[in-house]
DNA sequence: AGGTATTCACATGAAACTATTCTCTGAGTTAGG
DNA sequence: TAACTCAGAGAATAGTTTCATGTGAATACCTGT
């Protein structure tokens, strides 16, 4: 009986028409034809770039903005047209694109070579060599190359505030020694602010060339959606007011346009779901509010024990008094480890997990001064009331399990 | 009243420690010639 | 003698702890009026 109704489930599924006609444009890995509003930028980046077709050195470049400001689009656009024409003049290029956010790839210097080096085809194991070997490793083979060797670093602020600006300064330093090829560096950072705060011989050297990726407008926003909404939906699927409202979204949280986007596939993907044949304005309210599910129960089930007894602690004693404090997280935090038989870390710790929760977007906290009553944070949830009860509920059973 | 010094309750920073995972090396062992 | 095994040294890394220093303003304490 059961089996039946399934079948007929996906029968039925089958039958029906879908509102897309091609859903990964709307992935965060889609890369278009072209890019929109990015003209200046694109420009500005290729010709700097330019040089490597004659066999020169370009200059390294900076490029900073906002997230969802299209940096990385941009630049693997660019990478990917001067592939494209390095391979059929025969001129010898190579391209690396590295994320320096991915943990477990290139969020350290070690494995940043090692993973650069995996480009050349040199396996390096994931620890027990010295970091001059895994450099010396990379050096020959950047070398035996005998290249240009154009370096893309991703989320570069990232690496370089966990791990020191040492590994830049390596780079360039190579870059000097190297006889039969060379290395540029591009450097794309989310945080505008982190240039400010570098080795002056590192940034000199890094940022030769600057790009600046201003946020998108609303307007903007609207064009690419619409742009991305035509190869992605069939005709007549969004109704009117349903792109603005997706842009008004994203212009609010600093033109961001990845999450307008994302915004978007998911209300189509609520409508469809739904058994509509068109994509409305409620579909997006409902698909903003999925995201934030989503965004916190992905964290809360993923994040180790203490952080759950830290965030446990938080939203406890935040349903039952308006402001908390770090003493009282701690202390609630205490009592909750000895109940659980968990062991309870020092208040170092939670501190800098608290922290930690404020940069994954899941509380807002505030130092304030008491004045005669001490210094402390003052903390909030940043995620709205509807899905706390159910976090809460969450985090209850996923300590209790053990 | 007005000004200055204290003081609280943490924040923030740096260094050191712990545990885990992994490679490499070289001594000892084994099996075949 | 060559091949193999296996323990121990050395690395990288994540997650903490320990120690040290910083900090904003409400209060306590003066001072002179």
């Amino acid at each position: 009986m059961k089996k039946k109704s399934l079948s007929s489930f996906f029968e039925e599924y089958l039958a029906r028409e879908s509102l897309f006609i091609d859903r990964n444009v709307l992935l965060p890995s889609y890369t278009p034809e072209n890019i929109s509003h990015r003209d200046k930028e694109v420009k500005q980046i290729a010709s700097i770039l330019a040089p490597v077709l004659k066999q020169e050195k370009p200059s390294n470049i900076f490029i900073y903005g906002n997230t969802g400001t299209g940096k990385t689009l941009t630049i693997k656009h660019i990478i990917n047209n001067i592939n494209l024409i390095a391979s059929d003049r025969n001129i010898q290029l190579k391209t690396i694109y590295s994320n320096c956010k991915l943990k477990k790839v290139a969020d350290t210097e070690y494995r940043l070579i090692a993973h650069l080096s995996s480009f050349f085809g040199r396996s390096i194991p994931p620890t027990g060599l010295p970091t001059d070997e895994v450099y010396k490793i990379f050096y020959d083979s950047v070398e035996k190359e005998k290249s240009t060797l154009l370096l893309v670093l991703d989320e570069i602020d990232q690496l370089i505030t966990k791990t020191g600006d040492d590994i830049l300064y390596n780079l360039t330093r190579i870059n000097e020694d190297l006889k039969h090829s060379q290395i540029s560096i591009i450097g794309i950072s989310n945080d505008t602010t982190f240039m400010e705060n570098i080795d002056t011989r590192v940034k000199s050297s890094l940022s030769e060339e600057d790009v600046f990726f201003s946020p998108y407008n609303a307007l903007e926003i609207q064009n690419i959606l619409k742009e991305r909404a035509s190869k992605a939906f069939k005709e007549n699927t969004v109704e009117p007011g349903v792109i603005e409202k997706c842009a008004a979204y994203a212009a609010r949280e600093h033109g961001d346009a990845r999450k307008a986007i994302e915004l978007l596939r998911v209300s189509g993907e609520i409508a469809e779901r739904n058994k509509n044949k068109t994509i409305s304005l409620d579909h997006i309210d409902e698909a903003e509010e999925k995201l934030e599910k989503e965004k916190i129960f992905d964290v809360v089930k993923t994040q180790p024990k203490q952080f759950q007894a830290v965030l446990f602690s938080i939203i406890s004693i935040k349903t039952n008094s308006l402001a908390a404090y770090t003493g009282e997280i701690y202390d609630f935090y205490k009592k909750l480890c000895f109940k659980i038989g968990l062991r309870p870390l020092t208040q170092r710790r939670v501190s800098d997990i608290i922290r930690e929760f404020e940069l994954m977007g899941i509380i807002n906290t505030k130092t304030i001064s008491k004045g005669r009553y001490g210094r402390t944070r003052d903390i909030s949830l940043s995620v709205s009331s509807s899905v706390i009860p159910l976090t809460k509920k969450i985090l209850e059973d996923e300590l209790i399990l053990n």
